[in-house]
Parts: C-alpha cells; sequence; structure tokens
RNA sequence: GCCGCCAUCGUCUAGGGGUUAAGGACGCCGCCCUCUCAAGGCGGAGAUCACGGGUUCGAAUCCCGUUGGCGGCACCA
C-alpha cells in the first residue's frame, strides 16, 4: 500500500479568503512538503446560494501571492455530482440512508418543539421506517425528497485527534443528518468524506470547528467500509475581543493584508507562529525552515488572538532584509500608485531613495509618505517642523550662509559635504544641531528622514538650494497671538 | 438547552512532577548610541501558571470538579 502523505486545503468559495482558513492552508502545505507529499486544492462550492466565481478567483489569487502551491486541483464539488449521487445511491440499497420528505417547514417544527422540551433540536428520524405506500402519497404531492443517513442510535464514536489525542462522542446524540438535499447536491459532511476517501486523502488537517463533524464522517467511513484518515483539528483565530476573527477587528481576508503593504513572507511567519512553536521558542523562520521544523505535536491547542502589531512588526522586519533589488520592485510600485515619480525620473534615483527610507518601512504603503519629498517639487513643509525648527532664532542666517557655501561646492557627496558643514559650525561656534535640523527641515519639510547628507548629495545641489531658499520664507513670518 | 474543545505576562508562546518566587518574542517605559526618525544595544514594569479540591515528601506540570471563553447541534461549509 502506498503511504504517501496526501493533504488538501478544502475552501468553500464565499466571499474572501479568511486568515484562519489561510493558516489551514498554510499548516497542510508544510505538512505536505515536508512529508514530500500531495498538497490538493478542492473548491467546496456545494452552497450554491453563497459561492460566486470571485471568491473563486480569490482564493486561488490568495494562495499564489503567498506560495503555497498545489500539486493537484483544483477540483469543484459542482462537478463531481455524480460521484455523490452514486455513493448515496449505494447506502441507500444496503440500508444504510433513506429518502426524507419532510419539509422545511416540517422539520423546523420538529426543532421547536425539540428545543421546547429542552432537548437537542435534532431531527426524529420519522421517515426512517416509511411504508410504500406513504412514500407513493408522497411522491404523488411532487415532494423532492433528501437522503438521509441511518445514523446508529446507540454505542460512541472516537477518534484519535493528532492534537487534541483521545475524543468521544455518543452516537444517540447525533440526528440522521442529511446526504443529499432535495436537489441532488451533497451536504458538505457526505461530499467531504467521498471525496477524502476518492482523492485518498491520508490526513485530514483543518479548524477546530469541525471536531465535532468529525464523528459523523467516521460514522461514513464506517458505513462504507472505508479506511479512516488521521485527523488534526487546530485551533482558531480569535479577535481581541476574543470573539471569532472577523471583519469588526480589520482586515480578515488575505487579499487586503496585501493591498495595505504586507509581504507574503512576513504574514506565513505570523500565521505559521499563531498556533505552532518551538522549543527555543524561535521567531523568524522563512518558508523552508517552517517546512524543515513544523510539527503537528508541536501545536497548541488553544485558540489564539491575531496580533496586528506583532504582524507589523515582522513585515517591517523582513522589508529590512529584503536586498534592494526586490525592494525596488515593491518601492517603485507604490511610488506609481501614488504617481509620484515625474518622467524620465533615473532608475537610480529612485534606487537611493528607497535605499535611504527601507529601515523604516512598515508596511509598503508607507513608502509614498516617506518618500514624497524626494520627487516632488513643491515640497509641503510641516508646520510642526516648522515652529520647532525655522523660526528658531539665527536659523535664517544660518539658512544664508548655508545656501551660499553650499552652492560654491563642486563636489556634492555626502562625506565632503559633512565635512564642510561641519567646518561651518566650528567656525561660527554653533552646535551642529543648530545647523543641521534647519538644513534638514529646509531640504525635506520634516523633522525625521534619511542621514542629511546623504539626503544633501541625493536631492543635487539646484534642488537642494532651492528649497533653503523658500524655506526661508518662513524663519520671517512672526507668530500673532 | 445539549454535546465537544480549550485555559501560563495585555498578546503570541517555552516549560509536561523537584535545577522556575516561570524563559523568549511583540507591545509599553527608561537609558545608551546619534544630525532627526528609525534600527541597534542595555535595563525595567508586566503571570500568586482561571478557581476549588485531591494524588505526592514535592504540582504551572497528573486526576476530579467548578467557572469562563470558543465551537457544533441546518436541505451552510
Amino acid at each position: 500500500m502506498n503511504n504517501k502523505v496526501r493533504v488538501r486545503f478544502a475552501p468553500s468559495p464565499t466571499g474572501y479568503l479568511h486568515l484562519g482558513s489561510v493558516r489551514t492552508a498554510l499548516y497542510n502545505w508544510l505538512f505536505a512538503r515536508q512529508n514530500q507529499g500531495v498538497f490538493i486544492l478542492r473548491i467546496e462550492d456545494t452552497d450554491r446560494a453563497r459561492s460566486t466565481e470571485e471568491a473563486i478567483k480569490v482564493i486561488i489569487e490568495g494562495l499564489q501571492w503567498l506560495g503555497l502551491n498545489w500539486d493537484e486541483g483544483p477540483y469543484f464539488q459542482m462537478e463531481r455530482l455524480d460521484i455523490y449521487k452514486k455513493y448515496a445511491e449505494q447506502l441507500i440499497q444496503e440500508e444504510k440512508a433513506y429518502y426524507c420528505y419532510c419539509t422545511p417547514e416540517e422539520l423546523e417544527d420538529i426543532r421547536q418543539s425539540a428545543l421546547a422540551e429542552k432537548k437537542p433540536p435534532k431531527y426524529d428520524g420519522r421517515c426512517r421506517y416509511l411504508t410504500e405506500e406513504e412514500k407513493k402519497e408522497y411522491e404523488k404531492q411532487e415532494r423532492k425528497p433528501v437522503v438521509r443517513f441511518k445514523t446508529p442510535r446507540k454505542g460512541e464514536t472516537t477518534f484519535v485527534d493528532l492534537i487534541h489525542g483521545e475524543v468521544k462522542f455518543e452516537n444517540l446524540l447525533l440526528d440522521d443528518f442529511v446526504l443529499l438535499k432535495s436537489d441532488s447536491v451533497p451536504t458538505y459532511n457526505f461530499a467531504v468524506v467521498t471525496d477524502d476517501q476518492l482523492m485518498e486523502i491520508t490526513h485530514v488537517l483543518r479548524g477546530d470547528d469541525h471536531i465535532s463533524n468529525t464523528p459523523r464522517q467516521i460514522l461514513l467511513y464506517q458505513a462504507f467500509n472505508w479506511q479512516l484518515p488521521k485527523f488534526a483539528h487546530f485551533p482558531m483565530i480569535l479577535g481581541i475581543d476574543r470573539g471569532r476573527l472577523s471583519k469588526r477587528h480589520g482586515a480578515v481576508s488575505v487579499l487586503e493584508y496585501k493591498k495595505q503593504g504586507y509581504l507574503p513572507e512576513a504574514l506565513i511567519n505570523y500565521l505559521a507562529l499563531l498556533g505552532w512553536g518551538t522549543k527555543e521558542s524561535e521567531e523568524i523562520f522563512a518558508s523552508e525552515e517552517l517546512i524543515k521544523n513544523f510539527s503537528l505535536e508541536r501545536c497548541g491547542k488553544s485558540a489564539a488572538v491575531f496580533d496586528l502589531q506583532k504582524l507589523v512588526w515582522l513585515n517591517s522586519l523582513y522589508i529590512r532584509q529584503i536586498p534592494i533589488e526586490k525592494f525596488y520592485f515593491y518601492g517603485r510600485e507604490e511610488l506609481e500608485k501614488a504617481n509620484l515619480i515625474p518622467e524620465n525620473t533615473d532608475e537610480n534615483y529612485i534606487k537611493k531613495a528607497l535605499a535611504l527610507e527601507q529601515e523604516k518601512i512598515k508596511l509598503l504603503t508607507d513608502i509614498p509618505n516617506l518618500l514624497e519629498f524626494f520627487f516632488k517639487e513643491d515640497i509641503i513643509y510641516r508646520e510642526e517642523a516648522i515652529n520647532k525648527v525655522l523660526r528658531k532664532e539665527g536659523t535664517d542666517k544660518i539658512l544664508d550662509d548655508s545656501a551660499v557655501f553650499l552652492n560654491a561646492q563642486e563636489n556634492f557627496n555626502a562625506d565632503h559635504l559633512e565635512e564642510i558643514v561641519r567646518k561651518y559650525c566650528a567656525e561660527k561656534n554653533l552646535n551642529t544641531k543648530q545647523v543641521f535640523h534647519p538644513l534638514r527641515v529646509a531640504v525635506s519639510g520634516k523633522t525625521e528622514g534619511p542621514s542629511l547628507f546623504h539626503m544633501l548629495e541625493l536631492l543635487g545641489k539646484e534642488r537642494v538650494i532651492k528649497r533653503i531658499e523658500k524655506a526661508k520664507i518662513f524663519t520671517k513670518i512672526v507668530v500673532s497671538g
């Protein structure tokens, strides 16, 4: 028997690709890669009302962005209806399933009265033993039946979860759940089991929320005499209020994180850490290291709160680490989106500007704001910068002098400029800060930014002088009131 | 209501009977470095290991119970 690991990610295409789903996908992917197994993508689109083409696109795009490549699929359950029908019929034949003609209204009544008696709201199985006459009567009424499973009414179903250990359920608590809906589309539990069997899935790795579906599925495996896969259920990801992570906690869609300027490797790293850790509590893992180190045994059992601050930190760390060529690729995109790059701008100029700010970028989307002054001719002088720096006593004289001696320089490289500015400070008996700060504000409009002299070098003499002249206006305005 | 899962700093976690008045990371605070902002370095605050009972010479660690949180109980997945 072939014992190659085969796992799957089986999202339903309703809406966006949720972070929790992505982590499930990631863990499946890691497990497959680590075991030289097969990672399958299966789209569970049997909910016709909610499934959309758009959502399918989003799943595929999201996984691709994150580099979670799959080896088989995508399979679509709606293209496999004949298969499910065939297996449902087999169960009916073997009297392990039956047609149920109850209407939604009747089912609702059953539920309500059960609830009223403080009993579990489950189907009572009334169609289990219909006579031929009764069936005919219903057929005459043109009722479309569903197929229900004859759930055993005694015994218990036990399984060993790879991360939770033994889990036990009383069969009596389960009801005769639906296998095929009245339109012959399978329900989740039925489709999952037949697909996992036919696709030879060896390990079912999914979210905690499926734990209570597992006994139903196991009962189906047993009805078919199929061998059980191994199960592992990952804990949920929660929002700060410890509720299920949802839109009210902020972005929850993977592609939204792409849009907001996160790097895929940062998101992967962060998600991996949410529910899994090493003995040494290391934090930084590239994908290859995750593949090597990941293990189901080291997955936690308790739900984890999603912490955006830590993601941001990881993101800034990854941004600092990427080589300038790659950073240029991302940076240029952001600058173009913000319409900041004038025509005929030299590639090297952009690259150098980016290099000067790289270590400060937390999100790629920070780039336009931080680099604006390198590209716009009319820079904005921030009010705080004007008040705190430009309006200081003596600043006008310093800017005057600077314009003169900077203008006299042939050599405009950073080291040289630093030398002469420091010399000027010494001659005039000025604290370096008294000169550096006004120059910085004059040239960038801000009090914070990259190293002053590298900034001057990059901007070039012409622009520097022009900006210094412009900044002088602010030194003369006297605040009234 | 019933069933199930879970429970260590604000958050993610390490630690699975004694070497732990619990280690790391994010965040927060302070200092250093420094032309600013970051980054970096150093340090600090922050957890009576949910609570109550056992077991044991000894329990964050094992067992039971309670509480709380979450999940499931659909012709949703």
